[in-house]
RNA sequence: GGGUGAUUGGCCUAGCUCGGUUAUGGCAGCGGACUUUUAAUCCGCUGGUCGGGGGUUCGAAUCCCUCAUCACCCGCCA
C-alpha cells in the first residue's frame, strides 16, 4: 500500500493533498485514454453560433441536444455554491465545463470539486449550452479525472522566473495557448520551407551530424571522441560540403533542415545549436537562388499572417516580403555611410567634394587606401583576426555602417572574395564573389553562393583559410582533401543557400530573443 | 574573460541600510459560505528558520568570509 511519504520521499514538491487524492483513487487514476474532441477553439465557435445566452442542450425540445466530449488541462476552478464552471484548456484555447449541482446531484459534484485542481488534465462528457453570461460551454454530466498534478500550476504572469520559463520549457508552454503558438507557427514555418523546396524538386537527403572535418562555415566546433575509431571527431557547423558532395554523386537538387553546431557564445541571437536549412541546385547561380530565397519567404509570411506579404513587427512597422530590395556591399556602405563623422573626415582629407555641413556623399570603397579603411575599422575598435586583408576589411565596414540599418528585406550581393573559401569569383569582377545575404531587421537571415567548383581554386582558397588559422583566426575552417578530391571529379555548376531557421521564425513572429523560439534553449 | 546585483514556504514578495521577543502580505492548497463565473468573491486554517558552509556577537534573514546557482551589463561570436 502505497502511503503519501513514500510519494513525498521521491518527489519532495508533491502536494500532500493531492497526493492523498490519488491515493484514494487507486487503480482508477490514471486512466488510459479518453475520447475527446480534437479542436476546442472550433468547438467554442460552434457552441457560440448554436445557443443563446442561458439556453441549455439538455432542455427539452433544444435545437441541440448532441453530446460533447472534451479534455484537457484545467486552467481555472470557480466555485459558486451549486454551479462550478471548469476552463479546460486544450492545445489552441479553452472551452468552458459547468457543473451543476442540481443536476449531477450533490455528491458526484462535491467529489468532482474536491478531486479537481488547476493543473490536472480532466476529461468532460456533456452537452453544449451558453451560461447566462453568453460563454460557450459544455455543460458537464460526467467528469473524469485523466491526469493528476502533484505539484501546483505555477503562474507566469506573477512568477516571471527565468529558471522556469527557460530551464522548465513546460512550465513556460502550461502558460495557455499564446505561450504555444510560437511553436506550432514555427512548425508551420518549417514546413511551409520543405513543401515549397519539395515543389521544386529538392531531394531531402540525410547527411552526417558527427565529421572527421567540419567546415562549410567560420566557427569553433564542438569535438568528441569516437570510441571504435579511437578519434577525435567534429559536430557539424554547416550542412555544405556534404551536400555539395552530393551534387557531384549527381544529385541535382538537395537540401537538409536539421541542426548546426557552433562552440561560441550564448546571447539573443545565438544558440550553440540551432537549426539550419541548406539547399543547393545543379545548373543554378545565386541569381536563381535569390527568387528562391524570396519564395521561401513570401510562402512562409503568408502562411503566419492571413496571407498577406506585409508583416507588422510589434514596433508597428511593416516588413514589406512582396519586394525585396538588392543592394551591392559597396553600395551599402556607400549609402549607409553618408554623412557620418568618418565619411565627412575621409571626404575632407581627400578634398574629394565640397564640404558643407552634414553633407557628405558615403565612403566609397574603391577609391579608399589600405590604410583609409584601416583607420575607420580602428576607429570603431574592429579587430581582424588572422590579419587584415582589404576585402575583410571591406566586409568589416558593412557591419559597421550598413548592417543594423537594413530593416526591410534585402539582399547584399557581391562580396569580397577574402569572405569565403567555397564561392565563385564574380563573373565581372575578380576582386568580387558572387555571393549575397538577405538581411531583415538589421539581421542577416540567408546567404548564398555561385559554388565554387574549380577543385583547384577551391584547393588554393582552402590553404588560404589555413594561413588565416595559423595567424590566429580559430574560427577559419581547416582545409576538407576530401572534398577537393569530391570536387576533382566534376561538380555541376550550382547555387547554394543558407537559411538559419530560428533567426528566420524569431523575425517572421516578431520575437528578438532565440530563445524564444527554440523550446530547449542553452542558458548561458 | 571582466563587472554589477540577486538567492526568504510550490510560486511571487516585505523585512536586510543603523543586528534584538513566536519572519510580512498575496497566489496556490485545505475547510466553510454563495446556482452563472471568466486571474470570481467573502470568512477561517495549514505550510517557511530566511541558497550551502564558516565566522563575529549575549543575540543574525539582517554584519564579515567562502562556495554554489541565477540574472543583468561589457567583451567575444563576419
Amino acid at each position: 500500500m502505497t502511503t503519501v511519504d513514500d510519494v513525498r520521499a521521491v518527489i519532495p514538491n508533491a502536494d500532500p493533498e493531492q497526493v492523498k487524492k490519488v491515493l484514494a483513487l487507486k487503480k482508477k487514476a490514471w486512466p488510459y485514454t479518453f475520447r475527446a474532441e480534437r479542436d476546442l477553439v472550433a468547438l467554442r465557435a460552434k457552441l457560440e453560433a448554436t445557443f443563446q445566452p442561458g439556453e441549455k442542450g439538455n432542455a427539452p425540445g433544444s435545437k441541440s441536444t448532441k453530446r460533447y466530449k472534451i479534455a484537457g488541462r484545467l486552467a481555472s476552478k470557480r466555485g459558486s455554491g451549486g454551479i462550478a464552471f471548469l476552463d479546460v484548456e486544450g492545445q489552441d484555447g479553452k472551452l468552458q465545463a459547468i457543473l451543476d449541482k442540481f443536476e449531477m446531484g450533490d455528491a458526484a459534484f462535491d467529489a468532482a470539486l474536491h478531486l479537481l485542481n488547476a493543473g490536472d488534465w480532466v476529461g468532460i462528457a456533456g452537452y453544449g449550452m451558453r451560461s447566462k453570461r453568453g460563454e460557450p460551454s459544455i455543460g458537464a454530466e460526467k467528469v473524469t479525472l485523466l491526469a493528476k498534478s502533484l505539484v501546483p500550476l505555477i503562474d507566469l504572469r506573477t512568477a516571471d522566473n527565468p529558471e522556469l520559463r527557460y530551464g522548465k520549457p513546460y512550465i513556460g508552454l502550461m502558460q495557455g495557448p499564446d505561450a504555444r503558438r510560437v511553436l506550432v507557427q514555427r512548425a508551420r514555418i518549417t514546413q511551409v520551407v520543405r513543401q515549397t523546396l519539395e515543389k521544386d524538386g529538392f531531394l531531402d537527403v540525410a547527411i552526417p551530424v558527427l565529421e572527421k572535418v567540419y567546415g562549410g562555415a567560420n566557427a569553433k566546433p564542438f569535438t568528441t571522441k569516437s570510441n571504435a575509431k579511437d578519434m577525435t571527431m567534429y559536430l557539424r557547423i554547416s550542412h555544405e560540403l556534404a551536400l555539395k558532395k552530393l551534387l557531384v554523386g549527381g544529385l541535382e537538387r538537395v537540401y537538409h533542415v536539421g541542426p548546426a553546431f557552433r562552440n561560441e557564445d550564448i546571447d539573443t541571437t545565438h544558440n550553440p545549436e540551432f537549426t539550419l536549412m541548406e539547399c543547393y541546385a545543379a545548373y543554378w547561380d545565386y541569381n536563381n537562388m535569390m527568387r528562391l530565397t524570396e519564395k521561401l519567404f513570401q510562402k512562409a509570411v503568408a502562411a503566419i499572417n492571413g496571407g498577406s506579404l506585409q508583416l507588422k513587427r510589434p514596433d508597428g512597422t511593416i516588413l514589406d516580403f512582396a519586394n525585396f530590395q538588392t543592394i551591392t556591399m559597396k553600395d551599402a556602405i556607400k549609402s549607409h555611410s553618408a554623412d557620418t563623422p568618418d565619411a565627412v573626415t575621409w571626404w575632407t582629407e581627400h578634398n574629394k567634394a565640397p564640404m558643407g555641413a552634414g553633407m557628405a556623399p558615403g565612403l566609397d570603397v574603391d577609391e579608399m587606401t589600405d590604410g583609409d579603411i584601416q583607420r575607420i575599422l580602428a576607429r570603431h575598435d574592429v579587430v581582424i583576426r588572422g590579419g587584415y586583408a582589404r576585402g575583410l576589411g571591406i566586409a568589416k565596414l558593412f557591419e559597421v555602417f550598413a548592417e543594423a540599418k537594413l530593416m526591410q528585406p534585402t539582399f547584399v550581393i557581391d562580396h569580397p572574395k577574402e569572405t569565403t573559401p567555397l564561392c565563385k569569383a564574380h563573373r565581372k569582377d575578380p576582386s568580387l564573389v558572387e555571393r549575397f545575404e538577405l538581411f531583415i531587421a538589421g539581421r542577416e537571415h540567408a546567404n548564398s553562393y555561385s559554388e565554387l567548383n574549380d577543385p583547384y581554386a577551391q584547393a588554393k582558397a582552402f590553404s588560404e583559410q589555413e594561413a588565416r588559422r595559423f595567424a590566429g583566426d580559430d574560427e577559419a575552417p581547416p582545409t576538407d582533401q576530401d572534398f577537393v578530391d569530391a570536387l576533382s571529379h566534376g561538380m555541376p555548376p550550382a547555387g547554394g543557400l543558407g537559411i538559419g531557421i530560428d533567426r528566420m521564425v524569431m523575425t517572421l513572429l516578431g520575437l528578438d530573443s532565440i530563445k524564444q523560439v527554440l523550446p530547449f534553449p542553452q542558458m548561458k
